[in-house]
DNA sequence: TCTAGGATGAGGCGCACCGT
DNA sequence: ACGGTGCGCCTCATCCTAGA
């Protein structure tokens, strides 16, 4: 049974409203910078200054957050450089509930502290989210579509009957030109020891040769690895070429700074 | 009335600079 | 090599005005 509010609630908001819940259930946390990159483009029909976008991805986050819909946590969040370090927003009792009515989710997501590595982890996890729009707002990328976790989780049966779940963080496909390009995607903050990148990528080979993507998308995606800097690049190949089981081509190993590039093609992509 | 932008300021943080 | 300090940049916050 939903309260009678949460109708009127829905009536009240603006599709940007919906959207950017949207975003918050399939993400969980996001920034104020990330909210306003995704729903507050700073363009000349939109918004003309970066503190004219800003302040209006306040007022509504603000406004939803008076509304229970949404909260923020406190805390710090890595990544930034300069400057305070910002909001992190996820949705509120209220916002969880009116998204199960929108949806028809069954099952409650259970909304705890979560813990800083997790944080850290997720924001770089958003960032590239906010990066692959972008990038499809500026015409890079003419589509792009992406499952965060757990939609972008498998399941299969494994050795001995085990079932088993490949856990990507994310999943997407972007087409750019003729090309569809279909990734599993790694976000690695360098705080995971090589065997246990070893170890996952056996993970991707044994999720691979049941041929249950195969059979669905023609084609198994490749394995993007996006890590730190250019020295865990390197470690991480180097680790993953030790394993003389693990296929030549099915992973690709770069570093954050070199995502703009790679997605705009200029490095290609398997697919 | 609602939404958006301009102006302005508080506060936090990283960084360069300085003296020791 | 340190530790302290000031500066610049950023986010957050508020008040005001303009236009649909």
């Amino acid at each position: 049974m939903m309260p009678p509010t949460t109708d009127a609630l829905i009536a009240k908001l603006s599709p940007r409203d919906l959207a950017i819940l949207d975003d918050l259930q399939q993400f969980r946390l996001l920034s104020t910078r990330h909210i306003q990159r995704l729903h507050f483009p700073i363009a000349p029909d939109t918004h003309r200054t970066a503190a004219g976008a800003t302040k209006a991805t306040w007022r509504v986050l603000t406004r939803l957050e008076r509304d229970g819909l949404i909260s923020h946590l406190q805390g710090r969040i890595g990544g930034v450089r300069q400057g305070s370090q910002g909001y992190v927003w996820q949705l509120g009792s209220t916002g969880e509930r009116l998204q199960r009515q929108r949806h028809g989710y069954k099952t409650r997501r259970r909304y705890t502290a979560p813990s800083q590595p997790f944080m850290e982890h997720r924001a770089a996890v958003n960032d590239l989210v906010v990066r692959l729009r972008e990038l499809q707002r500026e015409g890079d990328i003419e589509r792009v579509e992406v499952e965060a976790e757990p939609q972008c989780w498998r399941t299969y049966t494994g050795p001995h009957g085990v079932p088993q779940t490949l856990k990507p963080d994310l999943y997407a496909v972007i087409t750019r030109g003729e090309y569809e390009n279909h990734w599993f995607i790694e976000v690695d903050l360098a705080s995971e020891h090589l065997p246990q990148i070893v170890r996952k990528a056996g993970v991707y080979r044994a999720h691979a040769a049941t041929g249950l993507e195969q059979r669905r998308l023609g084609i198994y995606p490749a394995v993007l690895w996006i890590t730190t800097d250019p020295p865990r690049v390197a470690a991480m190949r180097a680790a993953l070429r030790t394993d003389p089981g693990l296929p030549k081509g099915m992973f690709t190993v770069i570093a954050a700074s070199e995502v703009d590039a790679f997605l705009r093609g200029s490095e290609g992509g398997a697919g």
